[in-house]
DNA sequence: TGCCCCTCTTGATGCAGATCAAAGGTTCAC
DNA sequence: GTGAACCTTTGATCTGCATCAAGAGGGGCA
C-alpha cells in the first residue's frame, strides 16, 4: 500500500474545535484500535457539510464524538443510496484500499475524531491483535450490509421502515424518546424508498398506535409498541 | 471466540470424492492464505445440495475447486435474497463469529476444498500477515455488497441486469460465450426482480441487439456491445 | 420413443410505490 | 420581522414491476 503518508501535511487537521479536555478521553474511545497507538484529534463539521468524498484517498479514518454522519453513493443521474447513518461512537471511513467507497456528510453539526489511516496501518503489519480489531470492524460492516442487501432486496416498505425504527432505536432512544437526526429524504435514501412513503408509512405506524410523534418537527418519535412493530419487520 | 474446535468430529468431511492427484494442488489455491498451514480437504456437492445453512456453527471455510454456489437469506415467508454467487476460486463461508450468516447452495455439481475455521484464526491471533489476509477478504466481500445496495436500493430492472451481465462477464465468459450456472429465478433472487422481469430485461436486450442467445437453453449469452451494455447500467 | 418435469418466454392484468401536486409548519437569513 | 427555503404530510394519478396465466422447448428416464 501506500507508505508515503507521512509527508503529507497533516497541519490541515489540526484540533481547534474541540472542547476543552476532551482529547484524553477521546484517545480512550477509538475502540478496540485504543491500543494501536496513533496520531489524533479533532474537528467540527456544520450541518450538511462533506466530511470526504467519494473516490477520494482515504487518509485518516473517522470517529463521531457527537453529532451524526451519513455515508452515501450516489448514481450519475443523481439517485442516491445512503450506505449507513453513523452515530456517537462509530467508526467511519475505515478502507482497506487507498481510496473511499463513500461520500460521508454531516447530518447535524458533529465533531469526529480522526486518525492517520497509515501509521495505523502500519501497525497492523505487524500487530496481530490490531489487524484482528481491523478485521472485526470490517465484519461489524459487512454484516450490516448484508441485512441490508436483504431490506432492499426483498421487503415491503412498511417492512423497511419497521426495520428501520427497530434499528435506530437502541441507539438514539433516550428517555424513551427517539430524536432522529436526518430528514424523510435521508431515510427514504437508506432505505431505498422515497420521501412519500416514509412519511405515509410513519403515518400508518402512528394510526396504528405503535408510535406517536412528540414536538412539531416530526422527528421525536416515540415508540409505544415494539412488540407490534417487531411483527411487522419479517 | 470458541477454542474447542478441534474436539469436534472432523472425520465426517473426509475427503472421498477429491479427483486423485488434486489435493497438492488444492494446497497452493487458497489463495493468500496458503501461507497459513492449516487442514484441508475437498468435499462434493450435488447440483441443489446445501452446504451450510444460515446460523449454523462455522466451522470451515470453503473455496469453490469447481462449479458453482449461491449464498442467500431467507424472509419468513420464503422471499430470498441471494448476497453472491460464488465461482471457481472464490473463497465463502468466511465468518469472523461464532455462525454462518448465510445459507450455500451448489448451484451444479460443485467441488470445495474445506479449511478447519479454527485452526485459521489461531494462526491469525499471532500472524499479522494471516490476519491482513483475512481482512482483506472480508473487505472484497464488504465493497461488493455495498455496490449491490446500490443496485438494490436504486437502479431499475434493465441496469440491474445490465450490471448483472457486467459482473459476469469477465468471470463467466470463456471463447466469448458466457455460461451462465444459475436459473433465472438465481438471478432474479439476487437483483431483487422477479423471473418474469429478468427474462423480459434480457429478450430486450437481446432485441437490442446487444445480446445473442447460443444453443438452446437460453443459459449460453454471447455479449455483442459491450459499450452499450455498459451505458445502460448507470 | 414418448412422457413428465423443469425452465424459460410471452401476454394480460393488478398493485405497491413513484410521481405530481398542494398546503401548512419550521427554520434561518437578512 | 418578514420572506424564502426547506421539511413534512396528504391527496390524486401514474407506472414499472409483480402477479397471474398459458404455452413452448429440452432433458432425463422408463
Amino acid at each position: 500500500m501506500q507508505t508515503n503518508c507521512l509527508k503529507q501535511g497533516e497541519t490541515m487537521f489540526v484540533n481547534i474545535n474541540a472542547h476543552p479536555g476532551s482529547r484524553p478521553k477521546a484517545l480512550g474511545q477509538l475502540g478496540e484500535l485504543s491500543r494501536a497507538k496513533v496520531i489524533l484529534s479533532e474537528f467540527k463539521y456544520n450541518k450538511g457539510t462533506e466530511i470526504f468524498g467519494e473516490a477520494e484517498p482515504a487518509d485518516y479514518i473517522y470517529q463521531v464524538a457527537n453529532g451524526a454522519v451519513r455515508t452515501h453513493k450516489l448514481l450519475s443521474d443523481g439517485r442516491r443510496q445512503i450506505g449507513a447513518f453513523h452515530l456517537a461512537g462509530d467508526i467511519f471511513g475505515l478502507e482497506n484500499g487507498a481510496t473511499h467507497r463513500f461520500t460521508a456528510e454531516a447530518i447535524v453539526d458533529t465533531t469526529v475524531r480522526l486518525m492517520k489511516r497509515c501509521s495505523l496501518e502500519h501497525v497492523a503489519e505487524t500487530d496481530a491483535m490490531v489487524a484482528l480489531d481491523l478485521l472485526n470492524m470490517t465484519t461489524t460492516n459487512l454484516r450490516h450490509a448484508e441485512e441490508h442487501m436483504l431490506l432492499l432486496g426483498r421487503k415491503t416498505s412498511l417492512e423497511r421502515v419497521a426495520a428501520f425504527l427497530l434499528e435506530m432505536d437502541p441507539r438514539l432512544t433516550a428517555a424513551g424518546v427517539m430524536a432522529l437526526p436526518m430528514s424523510r429524504r435521508d431515510i427514504a435514501d437508506y432505505l431505498g424508498l422515497t420521501l412519500e412513503t416514509v412519511s405515509r408509512a410513519l403515518s400508518h405506524l402512528h394510526g396504528m398506535g405503535i408510535l406517536g410523534f412528540l414536538g412539531q418537527t416530526q422527528r421525536q418519535i416515540v415508540l409505544l409498541d415494539r412488540i407490534r412493530l417487531a411483527e411487522l419487520d419479517l
